[in-house]
DNA sequence: ATAAAGGTTTACGTTGCGTAAAGGTCAAGA
DNA sequence: TCTTGACCTTTACGCAACGTAAACCTTTAT
């Protein structure tokens, strides 16, 4: 039983464009072509084809596949580890910006003023009422508002959580250095520490932490005056030098 | 305060070439252009490239964050939320890609791989069978990962009951050689019947069953300690060792 | 016989940059 | 002052995984 390239695709749902492009790379070739160029596909190309759009679900890469196709049975394990320790690396960076999306909200409710509890009950009272009005229709659509409402109750504890939590190392992270600030004898280690919760710290808005990216603020807590005077307000005059120079030596 | 574009790039962690090409399509623009046709970005452009970034990591395009920067008029916070929830949905269905994958790894585990026609017969029949159905339908094509979840679902359940009754197999084998490990009298009836289920439990991924593959696989089980540690574990120091050399006594 | 339906190759468009290539600009040290 | 060397510029090709014509040939059905 042979099929026209037609019938595989409607029998798979993918177009021609995508079966001849297989066959192009060589990922999926016909079982006979005939005198007139037109492709024919057996059942073994229909078998092949499910592994195919499998593997194509989980994201793998074409070449990806090949390989695994390729391989009996050897390095599909390896290849599966890899993708699964990607997937899993990306979950965690998801879960960093969810964080980082927690605590800026958060931050843009103004961190001084109201209480914890005064600041999310608004923000959740505000948000209720801005529920509805803000996308255009087209993007809506498109990214799917279903699931809008599901997270809700269990996100508002969650950030309240995750946004004291970064007070808390903040708290630290100045305590630590008003105390190195005041040392006559400054021990690296302390430094080093300090680095390393600031860094923490960070991290609660930062998605993707880099040595490089860190260094780079830290010049700009020199440069931009405004980081300078809160540092040097809340952990002593030089504070913020102290830090720069502590994250340009240890991150 | 004005930024170079490597400062830029530092701070935010992306690439001098990414922000040159967001001024390109004219998606972040620089603050000012010197003479020379350097590019200087202020905080502004600073806190505008964090929201981009934000979308970014959505999987927006970057054509629709342009649309909805241009929309922010309304309130941060209601951005925020919903780029909330659109990461929160993104972790789901990192989940259960993971999952898939932690699912297709366990049966390559231990060599106890399902032959191609078990693994996607079911997958390949529900294709055939509701053909145009599942790809067809433009709605959740683009963005929405539901069809595609619900796609992997429905094969792992199929999958699924035979693997339920490998598992229960499987059981009863680790039952008996726990049993089998601790007794100080060992009966060659015992080690024949431990290794006929295993036999068994092997069969039900392998569709040629051979003595000789039976006594390689065994090898392997103490040659990789991932094995040796697995049935350790599960019945007891030993029992590895023990299992192994049931099989090579009486396979 | 004619038209509709389906097939072919060729080739450019898409998205979001990476990566040279070929060359100006600027701050700093000898 | 002059020369590095780091940093900046534009131009432009390359990538994945196809979509989408264009221009044309083959098969099938009426």
């Amino acid at each position: 039983m042979l099929y026209s390239i037609k019938q595989m695709a409607q029998m798979s749902g993918v177009s021609t464009r995508t079966l001849r492009y297989y066959d192009e790379i060589h990922l999926l070739e016909p079982a006979k072509i005939n005198e007139a160029g037109y492709r024919f596909y057996s059942t073994v190309e229909v078998d092949r084809l499910q592994q195919i759009l499998f593997y194509r679900e989980l994201n793998f890469k074409l070449s990806d596949i090949q390989k695994i196709l390729a391989s009996e049975n050897q390095s599909i394990q390896s290849i599966l580890h890899t993708h699964y320790d990607a997937l899993v690396e990306k979950r965690h960076h998801i879960d960093s910006l969810i964080k980082a999306v927690e605590h800026t909200i958060a931050y843009h409710k103004g961190e001084i003023e109201m209480s914890n509890e005064e600041k999310f009950a608004a923000f959740k009272k505000k948000r209720v009422e801005e529920n509805e009005s803000m996308f255009g229709e087209e993007i809506r659509e498109k990214y799917g508002t279903e699931t809008v409402d599901e997270a809700n109750k269990s996100w508002m504890q969650m950030s309240e959580e995750s946004y004291k939590e970064m007070q808390e190392v903040e708290r630290e992270l100045i305590e630590r250095l008003k105390q190195f600030n005041q040392q006559t004898d400054q021990q690296v280690e302390d430094a080093k520490q300090i680095v390393m919760l600031h860094k923490e710290w960070l991290q609660y808005s930062w998605s993707t932490y880099s040595s490089e990216a860190h260094k780079g603020l830290a010049e700009m807590y020199i440069a931009d005056e405004r980081f300078t005077q809160y540092y040097d307000e809340k952990a002593g005059v030089g504070a913020a030098r102290l830090l720069r120079d502590s994250i340009l030596a240890y991150a």
